[in-house]
DNA sequence: ATTTTAGTTGACCGAATGGTCAGGTTGTGG
DNA sequence: CCACAACCTGACCATTCGGTCAACTAAAAT
């Protein structure tokens, strides 16, 4: 038998099981976040999860498996924050919290961030459907959001897509790029410190309404 | 024999070979920067080359050699408009000419930008010298620049490495990401002319210095 | 025209790849 | 304790990988 079923997955019986899946899904986040799809193999996944070859193909019946479950869980936590802007707080401050929410997204999952932009990268192959679907709805309700902001003169005029664009591109750059960062930035710099005041500067001078 | 020499490689005798490195490294540029180093293979290459696998290795020794003969180039072309930026010329104007440089650069050259993302994504193996060497001196050399007209009060204060890093994020996310900005965007808009109105007032907000 | 050099390739090699399978071991409910 | 399911693995398979080589052809140089 195998330990997966196609139909949804509902349960997940045993402890070992929780325990396994677990420890592959972490390992294959480490090794596609640095190789990609194609460059990442199986052994190496297998080896980083303390598990043989075979018996990860026990838990997920391909490699494009593993794969598809990483980035499908990723999504939710990806958008959640975008989610979380609420139409009826004050617009700068939903703005500034969204950008602080995904730094730190960028900060404690900077894996998850490389293996979405690796994703990205190839051509979203993959994971086009997800963003043609459920995130381009989602930016556009916010889009709208923003734009009625603005409308209201309580934001600054904006391209409202491009500045969703700029804090995504702003945030995971400190993920993604985080090689150069540390090495351009001398040892004793916190990085995502030095982001976080940088980047609440940085919008709040966007996007705070010219006065009058 | 072969046709690459170890030695710096002074000449390019003849015009075929010319003309088939050129064909190979326009094939790897497409297939390194969609799939990574670990994801290329080279009967990838010498497909998209035209070429024979055999052949291809006639005028590189090994893929590592494409890969870094790749990287070596592009690395020039990436920091050149850095180092345009002329310390003698108005700040904001001149931090605005960089921007927009860079974001042509990812507007005609996105494989290029693709290529170099996947490198620092995997850790920049194969470029970290360069990083810690030239660039890392370059950048040095800018922020000092940046510094001091900001210390002049020609240039609203901002931790100058992290502008540097900011202009690299949102100008090179066109291009790294160019297939989700297209999809949420849609049809009928041009990316990288919006990006250009959208962070030319961006850097203006951002870096005018306040009047007083 | 002939020799030398540059360019090209089919056939091949050992290693690595994603994946299978038969059979073994471990855990668990009765 | 037993039976049954869950779990695990060595051996194996077909394919692909980066790279080599001897032999062939095309182009220059003499």
């Amino acid at each position: 038998m195998t330990a997966y079923q196609l139909d949804g997955m509902i349960k997940q019986p045993t402890r070992i099981q929780q325990k396994n899946t677990a420890a592959i899904l972490e390992a294959a986040l480490q090794v596609f976040s640095q190789h990609g799809f194609r460059g990442a193999t199986l052994d190496q996944i297998a080896d980083a999860a303390g598990l043989s070859k075979p018996n990860l193909l026990y838990y997920f019946p391909s490699k494009e498996a593993v794969h598809k479950t990483l980035l499908d869980g990723l999504l939710k936590t990806w958008l959640d924050p975008l989610r979380a802007m609420n139409p009826a707080g004050e617009p700068l401050a939903e703005i500034k919290s969204y950008v602080r929410r995904k730094l730190k997204l960028s900060r404690d999952f900077p894996r998850e961030s490389r293996l979405f932009a690796n994703e990205i990268l190839q051509g979203a192959p993959r994971i086009l459907d997800a963003i043609s679907g459920d995130l381009k709805q989602l930016v556009d309700e916010k889009a709208a959001v923003i734009e009625a902001w603005i409308a209201q003169g309580r934001l600054a005029r904006v391209p409202a897509r491009h500045l969703l664009f700029s804090i995504w591109a702003l945030t995971q750059h400190y993920a993604d790029f985080d090689v150069q960062v540390r090495t351009i930035l001398d040892k004793d710099h916190d990085p995502f410190a030095e982001a976080g005041d940088f980047l609440d500067v940085l919008f709040d001078r966007l996007l705070r309404a010219a006065p009058i």
